[in-house]
DNA sequence: CCGCCTCACTGACACGTGTAACTTGATCGT
DNA sequence: ACGATCAAGTTACACGTGTCAGTGAGGCGG
């Protein structure tokens, strides 16, 4: 007897139901204004279409439409850390609030076209961590797709984006504490330079302005052995206190250290970022700078808001987000 | 003279170009079986379509067909770490490779319901990695959506998943290693407790087979100074080596550890699960339990190629994509 | 009584695609 | 020679939605 293709529960569906046309529905289930409904004949409509568990068709909606309520993300092919995962789980919930839905896709490769997939989905908008080319970001606004970037580099030239920012407050924090001649800890993993790039830059920019001289950077493999290699020159150099790009790469100066001298690991200062949970169990604990991944992501949902609704991107203020979080490293 | 609003490129543009009719198109760019296109007007049809820019919508496609080739992944809110970033990122391509957009929805909370999510974008599949209610995975099924849980918990009723068997492994070594009091470090996390209690079965049914008795179970958060108060409980018991649940939990651990007895921190062997970057640089080297994330990957791609084409689950063998790396700290 | 306006609603079309059903020559077996 | 088969297409419809243009009914001023 029952039907081996259950169709889908349509507005039409709800329509006969409710004892009214399919427009009516639409007009109902959108609040479309300058459309008068009475009372009675609005919760009719809403009683069917609950008791019905009436979803309308997203495919359907959006081919009318042109547009879906998709916020498509394109992760790139770095390690995705817990910092990510909490941003993406912010961002989500945020947009969500505001009726959009976020999904993430991994593993967009530099060479690999990226067209071909939001062509595909239609989505509202289109974040991204690294710019688009200039003849793709036309494409999709030509398209009606918002491309968004997150500033996660520098915003404008000149200008400091966070990235700088985080770079700015380490050494702010090793000057303050007495050191002079600081050294970089530059990871060993060319898909991060987006990040490691700015950071240093604003490392080198916040030298500059406390007349420190240039810090002196060293590649560091997350591997006790060459870190102790790294260790030694900065030493050898009069470097007294170390940026590293990351905690973990942090922590392999630090690892580096005590096979150097297993007795007195104290004599090089170190100051990661990103806050992992690792951190604070590390010998020392590690200082670090963090960014408040909530308020990272309030100010992407209302960036990527107001480039759905056309409006220009917010100057929103990211530098209360950023902070050191003190500890015994540095 | 520019259009103002540049209408998207359709297939029916294509035909124009091509000289056919609209369904020629569709016949030669969906390759599709039993019709038989001359070689001439194949040409033709592809030539415009790349000379065009030609990409078919997805929304009219999904429409058309009620299901679309996206395969939507539920992340729960437990943190992300950076092998189930890779995990996914291995998912993405490895879908990719099959036509299947692979898409990750985060912040899905149990109590969240996720049917309007995938009843609005009507996935070809589903990937969650903790079970469904049954009547939600029958309203999948009704609607032609597959659901795939990922088999991360026990996949049947008696037998081992891979979790049960991570933590079996941890025993396996720890006992080869001549300890025979265990005890186990509970995450301090309740949102991943779904990993957490099927590792601590494995645990608990491994050392009932070596006749090790039971294992001593206590929650170890991530901050020195409790998981210190951890450590000396286990000590006074007579515990000689620990299975965390996690690396990091497992360098809280080795924190503790350190707190205790800052000169011979040996005297308790730890294993850990994951491999992160950091376990390598802890002091002593974490010897930890991993995952070959690239074949789990595999492994779950077959597994949704076969839930999307109606077939029956694979039996396929996750045995050798987990194993012990060893190191110093057990 | 007529014209005009608002209210509350309906009919019909378009979005872009996949595919079943049909058409038209050409070829082939007998 | 003649119907049957087959290659190479075309025509037409359906999917579910948003929305423009109507359409009666009722109210109201003149």
């Amino acid at each position: 007897m029952n039907d081996a293709t259950p169709r889908r529960v349509t507005s039409a569906d709800v329509a006969r139901v409710a004892g009214v046309s399919r427009a009516t529905v639409s007009y109902v289930l959108n609040n479309t204004p300058h459309q008068t409904i009475s009372a009675g004949t609005r919760a009719r409509v809403l009683d069917a279409a609950a008791g019905l568990g009436y979803a309308p068709s997203a495919a359907a909606r959006t081919l009318r439409t042109g547009r879906s309520d998709v916020v498509l993300c394109l992760l790139p092919d770095w390690p995705i850390g817990s910092e990510v995962g909490a941003l993406l789980g912010h961002l989500s919930a945020e947009l969500a609030r505001a009726g959009l839905t976020f999904l993430a896709h991994p593993g967009t490769r530099p060479g690999h076209p990226v067209g071909p997939l939001w062509r595909a989905i239609s989505p509202a908008a289109v974040l991204a961590f690294s710019g688009f080319p200039a003849a793709e970001r036309d494409a999709m606004r030509a398209a009606g797709v918002a491309p968004v970037v997150a500033p996660l580099s520098r915003p404008g030239p000149g200008t400091a984006g966070p990235q700088q920012r985080v770079g700015a407050l380490q050494v702010a924090h090793l000057a303050a504490a007495g050191h002079t001649r600081v050294g970089y800890a530059y990871p060993d993993d060319d898909r991060v330079r987006v990040f490691a790039d700015p950071r240093l830059e604003g490392v080198r920019v916040r030298c500059a302005e406390l007349g420190l001289g240039l810090p002196e950077v060293r590649t560091v493999p997350l591997e006790p052995e060459p870190a102790a290699t790294a260790v030694r020159g900065w030493r050898a150099s009069g470097v007294t206190a170390v940026c590293a790009y990351n905690d973990e790469v942090a922590l392999a100066v630090l690892a580096g250290l005590r096979r150097l001298s297993p007795g007195a690991p104290g004599r090089l200062a170190v100051i990661g970022v990103d806050d992992i949970p690792v951190a604070r169990l590390a010998e020392p604990a590690l200082t670090t700078v963090t960014t408040d991944q909530a308020a990272l992501a309030a100010h992407l949902a209302t960036a990527v808001l107001a480039a759905v609704h056309g409006e220009p991107d917010p100057e929103l203020d990211l530098a209360a987000a950023i902070h050191v979080v003190p500890r015994d490293s540095a």
